[in-house]
DNA sequence: TGGCCATATCGACAAATGTCGATGTGAACG
DNA sequence: CGTTCACATCGACATTTGTCGATATGGCCA
C-alpha cells in the first residue's frame, strides 16, 4: 500500500481530452479511490474547516464515530495520497489539507482541460 | 445497488465549505467510488472522446481488454450514477457522457465553493 | 419463422477493503 | 524512572467488488 514515488502529475490527465490508457487510468483511479470513502471525506472536510486550517487527530475520532485505529488508518491513507500533511508536535499529530492536490484531481474531471 | 431516486444534488456539498455529516459523505463517496476504477474511467474517457460524442458498446470491449459482461456491468454502473446516458438503437447501445454530472462532482472538490 | 448478433443478467469466486481489539512506540510529566 | 497519554501498527474478520463463463433477451435479416 506504500509507493516509493507518488506520481501525482501522472494522476490527472483530463478524462475528456484524450482516451486514457490503462496505466493512466490506474493512477487516477487510485487517487479517486482514496476519496471514495465516507470516513475519509469527512476527515478531509473536518480538517479543511478547522480553525487555522489544521486539526489534531485527537479531535477527529469522536465526530467520526469510529475507533481510534480506524481513524489513524484513514488519515495515513490521506497523507500517503497527498491530500493531507501530518506534523507531529509533542504527543499530538496535526493535519492540514493540500489544496493543490485536490485541484489536481479536479483538473482530471474538467471538460476540455488545458493541462499544459 | 439500485436507487429509486438518485439524489445528485445532495451529492456534492463542497468539502471545504462546511464539515460533511455522515449522510452527505456517503452520497458523495458513492459517486466517487463509481469513478474510482480504471475500467470505468477508461470507458468514460473513450465515450467522451468518441466522434460526435457518442460511442457504441460494441467498440468499447476490445480496447478495455475485458470480457463483454464486465464492460456491460461497468457501463450500467456509470449510467445508474448519472455519468453516462444509454440510448438503444436497433441492436446497438449508444452511450453519451453527461458533463453536468462531472461538473457536479468537481464542485464538491472545489475550495470555498459557493454552492448557492 | 429460424437463426444470428449485440447486449444484459446470473451465479460464482478470488482479491481488496473497512472495521475492530490488542499491542507497540515514543513523548511528556510527576 | 515509571506512568500516562496520543498515536501507529498488527492480526483478524465480514463485506464488498471486479472479473469471468454461462445463459437469457430481444432486434434484425434471410
Amino acid at each position: 500500500m506504500s509507493k516509493a514515488v507518488p506520481r501525482f502529475e501522472e494522476c490527472c490527465h483530463p478524462l475528456t481530452a484524450a482516451a486514457l490508457d490503462e496505466a493512466e487510468a490506474v493512477v487516477l483511479a487510485e487517487a479517486l479511490r482514496v476519496l471514495a470513502d465516507p470516513a475519509r471525506l469527512r476527515l478531509l472536510s473536518l480538517v479543511a474547516t478547522a480553525p487555522d486550517g489544521e486539526a489534531c487527530a485527537c479531535d477527529l475520532v469522536e465526530p467520526l464515530a469510529r475507533s481510534q485505529p480506524t481513524i489513524s488508518h484513514h488519515l495515513a491513507m490521506l497523507v500517503e495520497a497527498g491530500f493531507l500533511t501530518r506534523e507531529k508536535r509533542g504527543r499530538w499529530a496535526w493535519y492540514r489539507v493540500v489544496p493543490e492536490r485536490l485541484e489536481l484531481l479536479r483538473s482530471a474531471l474538467q471538460p476540455e482541460a488545458a493541462q499544459a
